[in-house]
RNA sequence: GCCUGGAUAGCUCAGUGGUAGAGCAACGCACUCGUAAUGCGUAGGUCGUGGGUUCAAUCCCCACUCCAGGCUCCA
């Protein structure tokens, strides 16, 4: 009897093969299609490619296309057809690294003589590209030792370097002692790439792959180390896919909050102020306005006071916090005053709601102490990381911060989450999970009992929440763990929202303290919080979110009312009247266009309801009415029952109840 | 800050080494109309700013300002 090779499929089946069957020979005895569609195989959970002979016994997996698995790997292959395309029209470029990213890859090369690639270079080196793939190249895996290895890139430097990285056991993401081999994968005579692998078996599986843009980056991110040329792509199983994914990308620009934010007359950034610093306009001070005091009246319910605290500070305090220590390349430069003393404008706000707590002594009996702000502050971020209102130098957070005892802590910790979850829902989000940020490991100051205290506690309420818990190992703040409130938008895009924070080190360097019921003193616990996190910021989330058509209760204008002919003007003046004495947001546009015209221009403009008024409706006291988002009016809806309609409207915020 | 690209009328954009053009918007006049663009006319620009080359620069060169996309993803 011929020995087999024994391996277990993921339905549980298990295949008999030859000994020495690769992964290619598993998928061929299981069908034609396969055979055609595998790309690699996942052996024991290792990644590995099809040409591998399979251990008796392993677990097959096998990857295809369709898979996240499967795209990963026709992207990083498509990387190295793109490396050996630069470096076909390139003689004597260095490579870096080609790694799969979030919807592609991207390769990074140093260019001989420091040439740059400009945008017409893509559609060059695209072509390249296509030679490449027609050309059916095989991926062909070797080993070699690290001598070996070396000699063969010693015209790489960054590959070498790598190399090096790897053997010495540096390699901070397998965290192996220190390997004695490295791989590579061998296209063709003229190119061959150190990588890990696995990869498809040849560049014919390859092809729906777009070249998107160009920039420069950092070798290993570090701005001492040599800019490199960086190329991105994306690369899908299919044609369809990657149109798919091209048209996402139009829908994502569509809703652009840059974009509607100048149609919609909401904001603008003029030159004459400076990068980040924006300006609201009527209409997007409505929109402001209306979260502000939604927000203002949900604090006020949850417990907090409202503090205020001015915009700029003598140097001492942000001595005493920290942040000219910690961050002073983020805080705007420093204003001289005539007797040399320096004023900074604030980038937080926490060390004046202390001076408000330290005021005066405090008791535990006043513990939990909310103060609430929307306080402005000021980071001078750098000029190219700038965007929009998402990204900015000026902005307002809807910033708390609760001092509060260790007992009070989980409780406090608990309503704060129910709060902000509560509060983003009627704002229309409604898909969520939670990230927890852990010690920074080497960067974190206070005791190792208050860290593990702190986080479990976290975590603890995070689970309590009902949400996904994604763990962000050492992403903490050096002062304390965090939570973050993660929302997916209407179209699958994740943003952080909200951050709840504990915070150490504060009320220990202003000496913070209260009197306990037992007439000793003891050091509060703090809690930052910013459930908006910027109200800038939030707001462009929600412009992108709802693509511009805010939800009635946000809506700057909320009704728009038509007169068919201009002997309707006064009739709609009125009823425009009556719904603003209601306390809705209503315009009127007089009948000096077309109708037609004017419905368009509302349309355009996003109004929620657009009113027509005509003979019949003066004679009934009725309105046409045209709703967002439907396609046909309702005609001779009277007046009180459309204001009916658009109150619940605004009041259950759009979201039916 | 650095890399790539950009900046022409309020907006979107065309254009040329011999000082500019369209559509939309604005304004005026006419039209008075029942659900996504009525017609005609008028006005609007130091071609981002500053320097240089040139007989001549919006165009070529340099610097600056501002805008967009990157600069976290580990062979």
């Amino acid at each position: 009897m011929t020995p087999q090779t024994t391996v277990r499929l993921p339905d549980g089946s298990v295949r008999d093969l030859e000994v020495g069957a690769t992964g290619a020979d598993l998928a061929a005895s299981i069908g034609k299609r396969l055979a055609k569609d595998a790309l690699a195989v996942v052996v024991d959970g290792h990644e590995t490619d099809l040409s591998i002979s399979l251990p008796d016994g392993a677990s097959v997996e096998i990857v295809t296309p369709t898979t996240s698995r499967g795209r990963d790997i026709l992207r990083h292959s498509t990387a190295h057809v793109l490396a050996q395309a630069v470096l076909r029209l390139w003689p004597g470029a260095k490579f870096a690294i080609g790694p799969v990213i979030e919807d592609g890859f991207y390769y990074d090369f140093d260019l001989p003589g420091g040439a740059h690639f400009s945008d017409d270079d893509l559609v060059r080196i695209e072509a390249e590209m296509r030679a490449i793939i027609e050309e059916d190249q095989p991926f062909i895996r070797e080993e070699h030792g690290i001598e070996e290895g070396l000699t063969l890139f010693a015209e790489q430097p960054y590959k070498s370097e790598i190399i090096v990285k790897v053997s010495s056991g540096e390699d901070e993401v397998d965290a192996l002692p220190g390997a004695t081999t490295v791989s590579t994968y061998r296209n063709s005579e003229l190119f061959t790439d150190l990588c890990r692998g696995p990869h498809v078996p040849s560049t014919g599986r390859l092809g729906h792959f777009k070249l998107m843009r160009v920039a420069g980056a950092y070798w290993r991110g570090d701005v001492s180390r040599p800019q490199l040329q960086r190329i991105y792509g994306t690369a899908f199983e299919s044609k369809q896919a990657l149109e798919e994914h091209l048209f996402r990308l139009e829908e994502a620009e569509r809703r652009d909050h840059r974009v509607l934010g100048a149609q919609l007359d909401l904001f603008s950034f003029p030159d004459e102020v400076g990068p980040g610093l924006a300006v609201f306009h009527p209409k997007g001070g409505i929109v402001r306005r209306v979260m502000e005091e939604y927000s203002r009246s949900r604090h006020e319910r949850e417990g907090y006071e409202f503090v205020y605290t001015p915009h700029v500070s003598k140097s001492d305090l942000f001595e005493i916090s920290g942040h000219l220590g910690w961050y002073a390349d983020a805080m705007y430069p420093p204003m001289e005053l005539d007797d040399g003393q320096r004023y900074y404008l604030k980038p937080m706000n926490c060390p004046f709601h202390i001076l408000i707590y330290r005021s005066r002594q405090r008791s535990y009996r006043e513990l939990p102490l909310r103060f609430f702000e929307f306080g402005s502050v000021y980071r001078y971020e750098l000029s190219g990381a700038v965007h929009g209102l998402t990204r900015v130098r000026g902005m307002t957070q809807d910033d708390a911060h609760i001092f509060c005892t260790r007992e009070q802590m989980q409780a406090e910790l608990t309503s704060v989450l129910s709060f902000v979850l509560d509060l983003l829902r009627a704002f229309g989000l409604q898909d969520f999970y939670l990230e927890l940020s852990t010690k920074p490991e080497g960067k974190a100051v206070g005791s190792d009992e208050d860290w593990s205290v702190a986080t479990e506690t976290l975590a603890t309420v995070a689970e309590g929440a009902g949400l996904t818990l994604v763990l962000d190992e050492g992403g903490g703040a050096f002062y304390g763990p965090k939570i973050s409130v993660q929302a997916r938008d209407a179209i699958g895009r994740t943003h952080q929202m909200s951050t709840i924070q504990l915070d150490f080190q504060l009320p220990q360097r202003f000496e913070m303290e209260y009197v306990g019921a037992d007439n000793q003193r003891h050091r509060p616990i703090m809690i930052h919080r910013a459930l908006f996190g910027s109200v800038e910021r939030f707001m462009a989330i929600l412009v992108e979110h709802y693509a511009g058509a805010l939800p009635t209760w946000l809506s700057p204008e909320q009704v728009r009312v038509l007169p068919v002919r201009d002997d309707h003007d006064a009739y709609c003046r009125d009823i425009a009247r009556t719904m603003t004495g209601e306390g809705l947001r209503v315009s009127v546009d007089e009948a000096s266009e077309p109708l037609g015209a004017r419905i368009r221009r509302a349309k355009l403009d996003k109004v929620p309801y657009v009113l027509v008024a005509g003979d019949a409706d003066l004679e009934n006291q009725t309105v046409g009415v045209n709703r967002r988002g439907h396609a046909d009016p309702e005609r001779d809806v009277s007046v009180a029952a459309f204001i009916a309609d658009a109150l619940r409207d605004v009041a259950n915020h759009g979201i039916d109840a």
